[in-house]
DNA sequence: AGCAAATTCGTACTTTAGTATGACTCCTGC
DNA sequence: GCAGGAGTCATACTAAAGTACGAATTTGCT
């Protein structure tokens, strides 16, 4: 927040010394009035742009939390996730099996009950729908 | 790309509308310069705020932008890209040859070509190692 | 203790994914 | 003009993935 305040700020000061410049180059006749407007739109115009991709930089890395409350919403069970993460990874069941100490065809079953869940035609799918819900 | 042409040429004639009354505004003595160009200033920032936000809005999921030098350093062709895409959408071979309007045996060559190219086993394997480089 | 859900594993089966190979066309740069 | 890459398609094959049962065991909770 006191950056945000501090950006304006700074942002005012800035239009006020453009401002002025303009003047004085006005008054010295080197400048007509429109190009001053014209640059200051420019100016003003790219500086929303930067700020604005900036601030979705800063906010991107923060916004990366997984949503649990999801997770329990569609029913999936602490194994199943595990899976679903495993899945996310791109390993194949045999590999999950071995990740998770189990057999191949429990993993199978896993994945079943978890395309269910997540209404997934296919493992891929599954992956795209859980980085959608932010449960990934 | 004409697109970004008229959304420019739009930003003139907003600039020169603006700048036109605020003229007939002086004129008449009911305004300053000051105010026209502070005026100018915040309007275009919170343009170029708005059409930030809308052109990242478009290309959305990609939390990050994409690196096109990548691409061509992996030697990925367009259509393989273009089936790398698909995949990272969650489709299988066939619906990705009915998007792309080609036969299945054609997605299954590109995808073979892109597996050998990402170095994955897997398609699920290749979403995770494309996003990993960004280019997806 | 007893019930429900979760976890585990298996078999048998179908479908999808991926490999290998070859062939044809279309462009592009030399 | 032709060599090479890209794109297309096909067949035949193997390997994974996914489905559909069933069933035993474990775990958490009342």
């Amino acid at each position: 927040m006191r950056k945000t305040v501090g950006i304006f700020g700074l942002l005012a000061l800035a239009l006020l010394l453009l401002f002025k410049l303009s003047q004085y180059a006005v008054f010295r006749g080197d400048l007509r009035n429109e190009w001053v407007v014209a640059t200051v739109a420019v100016v003003f115009f790219f500086i929303g742009i930067y700020l604005n991709k900036k601030s979705l930089a800063t906010s991107a890395n923060t916004t990366q939390e997984i949503d649990t409350a999801k997770i329990s919403a569609l029913g999936l069970s602490k194994r199943e996730y595990e899976v679903l993460q495993e899945i996310s990874k791109g390993l194949s069941n045999k590999e999950i099996a071995d990740q998770l100490c189990v057999s191949e065809s429990t993993v199978k079953s896993h994945v079943s009950n978890l395309l269910v869940k997540l209404d997934a035609k296919r493992r891929t799918q599954a992956i795209q729908i859980a980085k959608e819900l932010k449960i990934l």
